[in-house]
DNA sequence: ATTACTATTGGAATCGATTCCAAACAATTT
DNA sequence: AAATTGTTTGGAATCGATTCCAATAGTAAT
């Protein structure tokens, strides 16, 4: 019984390190001296807790290692800090890493933590993800897409607090953030407009989505408020892909008139635009510019030359999302009431990233 | 009390229907006349319950929509059903969106679910990370990075059965998966070789990293494997990004006796060999022919013509992080050792994707 | 008939926190 | 001195499952 341990201290020792007995708050209160209401009210910042209790009591639990077990606060309390997010598909788009980031950082800024379910659209899938989640007692729900679309999510989202992210309902019945696409199309033409374009193509996408009518309605503002004639020879829809801006490019440059600038409805249409455009011989941006949509960096930052767009704002909902989910939490903790307004619909703004095709 | 309900009849209904009271095991109990003992042992399939109550029992479950409180089966069996899943960048990847979808399959077909966590880098975070989820009790954790590199880990994850996913300590004490490198650059090579070509250039990465260390491992050793001899001339190192790649490239043009085939490190370095290639008027992959790593769909598919590359298995290695982490799990039950063997370090393949550069 | 065993069951104890109530005590007012 | 008010505290009850133990009934073996 010297200082060097004996054979059986340290297995014990060593067992001690390899399986920590887990402290418990009545270990706490023993330690200190106190009952076990009175740590959980040190804990937990209550009111009515002496200075000098609570100093014993936060000493013992600095000694002690005290780390509290979340599933039975989550029993007690039937909050579990935790925020389910279900998208219907991660794996395509390169965007999804910012919106989930953006989530994912917002979330842990108020404490929370993302519980991730990825149903790749299947209906029941995400029924069953909807359940997983409400038997885990989250806070609340984000429902993200990969693209901006109207949506129908199950019935059952609407029992706990829940926001739609790059999606909507028609009926706008739940808290949505989208992209405000009209203004991204106006903002791109204005572009255009600004530096001295006076015929502008847009090369639009064909699928009836929110964006494609969105950036049409956009760039049709746009050139009104400048002035400029709209002229329908200079709109074609083609498919969302190069093989599509490269056709819709050449529709473009063999008109009598053709235009001096070109809208591309995404990058990757710009990116066939970019081929039409070499392949005719024109210059970019001197003879012909272009701009995209999306930002998608791989595409944008490598062209030739780097491919001036409009930025879809996925970071940006991801933590809008999830700031208003824990605004309602807050409210709704105060009130039992559920807030009776209709919720929000939020656009944010598509920024500007300047490169060197306009 | 007629056939019509009253005000206060329905306003009552209407509070059960918003408010669904919770159905616990004890509700069931009493419903079906046993002890909460039986309905526990017919959830969870335990054996010694006799058919008939087992039918009254579920009968009771589905009469009464009856759904377990997760906080209180945690909080008793120390099991969450949530596997951790750290990640140092979650957004500038396309790749991250194949890696976790391939682990959020793999755990939903498990029973599990994954609680995501993204550092951005920072060892504070990832520290904090770990913590909070030993904290939540979930069963295991992943760490993920987004491309293959070692790793030193926080320590305290060590404390429950970990895998890493794309990353690997130097001294293999925790179980890893990564794609075979080396393996990708031999494929890659031979199928230049098979194809006919002799001399082969090899433009690689600078950065000091096992994908670069190991793949132009892989080249030499397929030249090896077909006698060709390995030219120092034919292999060079720039900035992994288009302009390094487009730099390279004109350097082995410029060779007296330039290759007929090149190599790239990655996708984007490729991008960037198309365009030197193409600007000193030869033709892909008539005159040159071009093989890339990673299969960035984006770059790789939307290229004229369609590079042919090496797809990195991260889809795959989500799944095998995850099911071996499953399977860790079940042995650690029945067992209560800890495994002594030394931790699997599995390698997955990476599939050629063949497009028409080659 | 007695014993030994198995199959089935009810219900108390348990997991680890929060919360509420009553008690103890101090300070203030009447 | 008694009554009132306010502060601080301990500890029982609670959340909703699982698990273990003891009890019962039924069957087979002695």
């Amino acid at each position: 019984m010297e200082s060097i341990p004996t054979g059986i201290d340290s297995i014990i020792y060593f067992r001690v390190m390899s399986k920590p007995t887990k402290v418990t708050i009545q270990d706490i209160a023993r330690f200190a001296g106190v009952g076990v209401g009175t740590v959980s009210r040190v804990l937990n910042g209550h009111p009515n807790v002496s200075p000098e209790t609570e100093a014993n009591v936060r000493k013992a639990i600095e000694a002690l290692g005290y780390r509290p077990v979340v599933a039975a606060q989550t029993l007690r309390t039937r909050r579990s800090n935790v925020i389910g997010f279900i998208t219907d598909e991660i794996a395509t788009s390169p965007h999804a890493g910012q919106i989930i980031r953006g989530a994912q950082e917002a979330a842990w800024k108020g404490g929370k933590i993302l519980l991730l379910v990825n149903t790749q659209w299947d209906p029941e899938l995400e029924q069953a993800a909807v359940e997983t989640m409400i038997d885990r007692q989250v806070d609340g729900l984000i429902y993200a897409t990969m693209y901006h679309r109207p949506v129908t999510p199950p019935e059952i989202m609407r029992q706990i607090p829940s926001v739609l992210l790059d999606c909507f309902t028609e009926d706008a019945s739940l808290p949505s953030v989208v992209p405000d696409e009209f203004n991204g199309g106006y903002e791109a033409t204005k572009l255009l407009i600004e530096r001295g374009h006076q015929r502008i193509g847009f090369i639009n996408n064909t699928d009836p989505i929110p964006a494609q009518r969105l950036r049409m309605k956009g760039y049709c503002a746009a050139l009104e408020s400048y002035d400029l004639p709209f002229d329908e020879a200079l709109v074609v829809e083609r498919k969302s892909e190069p093989k599509g801006g490269y056709d819709g490019m050449m529709v473009l440059l063999d008109l009598p008139d053709p235009p001096s600038a070109v809208f591309c409805f995404n990058d990757r249409m710009a990116m066939g635009a970019y081929d039409a455009i070499r392949q005719r011989g024109f210059r970019i941006p001197q003879d012909i510019a272009v701009i995209g949509f999306d930002n998608q960096e791989l595409i944008a930052a490598n062209l030739y030359p780097g491919l001036t767009t409009m930025q879809l704002p996925h970071y940006e909902m991801g933590i809008w999302a999830v700031e208003y989910l824990l605004s309602m939490l807050e409210t709704s903790e105060k009130d039992d009431f559920k807030q009776e307004c209709s919720p929000p619909q939020v656009q944010l703004k598509c920024p500007l990233v300047l490169r060197d095709s306009v």
